[in-house]
DNA sequence: AAGAGGATGAACT
DNA sequence: GTTCATCCTCTTG
């Protein structure tokens, strides 16, 4: 369990979004603070699991071979901005689109350990009491911060935006930081391989390996 | 116009 | 470990 240091944190900007690098990126989220501000409330939690998906080359990708369709459209903008999309038809998962315009790059967040809202992340998910699985998962998380598909496209970087990812000074450390497969894409061949899949070790928030 | 399948989670046995 | 809820997007005809 990481023990949150200050409060003050410093909004990530434009230029942080824009490297290129979506894998190093996603390491480096780890330990940044996702803030949401839906319906009036305010919820927040440390990135604990991230992964990263790069177009064209990564069969993984919904914008694999650069295909754009309505739903992929978001991946290509310039990074700082949310990509939320329905999986199973009933999880949201969010993603924060990187990389330069024309870049379909896209960071997956799948485990958050809370901060702050936690009464508001408990009522969302329909919980009376904390347990980890409130935010260990994509479609968890994003429950517990009242995200939707209907958000995809907005902006993390605008000071009116309601999503944002602040660096409070956390930091995770190289030998706290384990890589791997990304979870549930087998079917991308040797994309299915690349170990751009990023947690903290020991962790209780991590989502858990599907068999 | 129709059908398959998915970057999951919860509730079972 | 297994099942299944649930629906939108994309592919194919």
């Amino acid at each position: 369990m990481i023990k949150s240091i200050g409060k003050r944190g410093k909004r990530l900007n434009q230029s942080y979004y824009q490297s290129s690098d979506v894998v190093s990126l996603a390491r480096d989220l780890l330990g940044k603070v996702l803030v949401s501000n839906v319906d009036g409330h305010t919820t927040s939690g440390i990135i604990i699991e991230a992964e990263a998906y790069r177009a064209p080359d990564d069969r993984a990708c919904h914008a694999y071979n650069d295909r754009r369709t309505t739903r992929t459209e978001v991946m290509f903008a310039a990074g700082g901005v949310a990509y939320i999309y329905v999986c199973y038809g009933i999880h949201h998962l969010f993603n924060v689109v990187t990389g330069v315009p024309g870049q379909a790059h896209a960071i997956l967040i799948r485990a958050l350990q809370p901060l702050e809202g936690l009464d508001i992340m408990l009522e969302r998910r329909k919980m009376d009491r904390l347990e980890h699985k409130i935010t260990r998962g994509p479609g968890a998380l994003s429950a517990a911060m009242g995200f939707h598909a209907s958000m995809s496209g907005q902006s993390l970087i605008n000071n009116i935006t309601s999503i944002y990812i602040e660096d409070r000074g956390i930091r995770i450390a190289g030998d706290d930081v384990v890589s791997g497969p990304r979870i549930g894409v087998e079917s991308a061949g040797a994309s299915a391989l690349l170990p751009w899949r990023f947690y903290v070790r020991q962790n209780k928030f991590v989502s858990a390996k599907r068999s």
